[in-house]
DNA sequence: GTATAATAGTTAAACGCTTAACTACTATTT
DNA sequence: AAATAGTAGTTAAGCGTTTAACTATTATAC
């Protein structure tokens, strides 16, 4: 690969000269800048960046930093939506994106995550950062690394989608037609804080329409998957038969719940309506169309990436909070009062 | 951030043998051993990977590509499955990813791509390249950075999914159910290698059978989407009511042609066989379940990935041709006589 | 008892770029 | 006419590593 000093050379200037007609500084002629054009298209000079990374401190490379909590993460729809927002940012930045999927544990990050956030490699990050057991972006904090988080971890410059009223307007759109006897299919909340987030809606709108919450049957034992789904559809018929609708915390549990009571013989939403959270694509695709939170996933990428280059470009930018949207479609109706 | 110089005067040595003792060359008594790490570890110091890069000229950065051929690829199951199986390997062996998407054109990928492939930025390649509208792997052969290319782009090192057994396959389930009066719901093929490879799959069992494929209705202005599936079914049968099969050349065009089948008041597969390829999650849930081809796309990152490591190993690994596994569901069956 | 090999460390050059500090010349102001 | 400002380019230091080449000491062989 040529080098700056043999571009130099052959167009017969210094190095500088090179150097600063290509990062396009002033005070260069016409003739000079054109000498250097046509010795570097001539031998096909392009910079070595990791000379340029150590020399500027600059790598024009974004940290995008999806912890690896579970098999699979890749095809977690919320995932790729924000990767898909965040890639569409940088791309037109001409920034790249090294991606960076850490195993935690309860002493943090692993050793190999932790290099790379110290390393001078990265001109900044934007972190999935919702899970309590350990913070991904603690340790940019110390180092002054400019960082996104997206969800609740605790960080100044945050991005999150609005769980709270997510679950709130699932929640009164289940009570509003009617029911009452309501079984919430969930995940262990000490994993997630946005489905923390979530149960707390779910629980003020319940007791706001004059409902325990706390004592409606619940299943707590899933993992997301929709295997999971239907075990838990099935422990909660069998403790208490008369349910006319379930709440589930995310789609893919929903889809296995309607699998589960539709193998079990009952009729979605005839017999029992069953909603979800998320809006992934098989939602739409599924019979019946699932009724279901939108969490517009791709403007967090869009809107994280674009805070990260507000902070690289040393301005203030404000955190957000990304409202939700309710899509009712089939699997929903008011309770079958003849059961 | 500490450098070597800071820990080299802490533990009263030379930069030098700081440098070898972290990097665990032989020839230093335990007592030195113990002093680098001791002051290592108070001062917190962590390589500057820049500097290293450029010292050494290896950045432990492994650029994975998709080109950019249409919007939402992070969607695409084949993408996310092969990030999957590439992340695994990588995180294994204390690699990072770079996630590359360059946007093709006819005159190749775009600028900001060829530069971070000349960059010496990239110990190595793992590239998705299947579009024969320009190469993203050329550039690389010039350059003899290690690369594999994962479909069938022209390149010594190459990884991919054996998709005329796959269609031969599929078509052959078809057949062998008793068809002949068979829609296909495909693509513009010069957009794809691997979609060649599918036709040509579907045209010689078609043809063994005694049929002829150029006859057989086909709608090939698709563009993978649900959408296209649907105005293709229904073009389709339009043209032709008597169809009892349709193959689509992915699963998404299939789910959208049997929900338009299904509002045209025909039922799948009673009255209609539709059968897919891919194996999507969706595929599994929708009701009818998909008869599709599971081409074991995680196993396509994992074995590119591995070989890539092969090659920076400087051995030869062999190019491999994954088979892929034909999955019968519900959604094929024998041709109703009685139409 | 000397030559050879192995061990334990140091010195200094090199990687390819950016940029502060400097020189030299020309144009403008007072 | 001298001082100042603007333009056009060069010199050289510095970024933080790696590593070849070197020195010095100790162990082993014959």
């Amino acid at each position: 690969m040529p080098t700056l000093a043999e571009v130099a050379e052959k167009a017969g200037v210094s190095i500088a000269t090179v150097s600063k007609v290509l990062s396009n500084t002033p005070y260069f002629t016409e003739e000079t800048r054109r000498k250097v054009m046509l010795a570097v298209d001539e031998l096909g000079y392009l910079p070595n960046l990791a000379a340029r990374a150590l020399s500027s401190g600059k790598t024009h490379l974004i940290g995008v930093v999806f912890p690896y909590v579970y098999e699979g993460i890749f095809t977690d729809p919320l995932v790729q939506y924000i990767l898909e927002g965040v890639e569409a940012e940088c791309n037109e930045r001409g920034y790249n994106i090294l991606l960076s999927t850490p195993r935690l544990s309860p002493d943090g990050p692993d050793e190999n995550y932790r290099r790379l956030l110290r390393s001078s490699y990265l001109d900044g990050i934007v972190a999935l950062d919702n899970v309590p057991l350990s913070s991904v972006l603690l340790p940019t904090l110390r180092k002054n690394t400019p960082a996104v988080a997206i969800g609740y971890g605790d960080h100044p410059n945050f991005v999150r989608s609005d769980d709270l009223q997510g679950s709130t307007a699932l929640m009164e759109h289940v009570i509003g037609l009617g029911h009452r006897q309501i079984g919430i299919l969930t995940v262990d909340e000490s994993l997630h804080y946005s489905i923390q987030m979530r149960h707390l809606g779910l629980q003020q709108v319940a007791e706001g329409a004059g409902l325990n919450y706390a004592r409606l049957p619940k299943y707590d034992r899933g993992d997301f998957s929709i295997a999971s789904g239907m075990r838990g559809a099935l422990a909660l018929l069998e403790q208490q038969n008369n349910l006319t609708a379930l709440v589930c915390i995310n789609d893919r549990m929903a889809l296995g719940a309607i699998q589960q009571v539709q193998n079990m013989g009952l009729k979605v939403p005839d017999d029992i309506s069953i909603v979800g959270y998320d809006d992934i694509l098989s939602a739409q695709l599924f019979s019946p169309q699932l009724t279901t939170i939108d969490q517009r996933a791709p403007e967090l990428g869009h809107r994280a990436a674009r805070m990260l280059f507000a902070l690289l470009n040393n301005e203030n930018p404000d955190s957000v909070v990304i409202p939700t949207q309710l899509c009712v479609r089939e699997s929903s109706a008011p309770p079958n009062t003849s059961r």
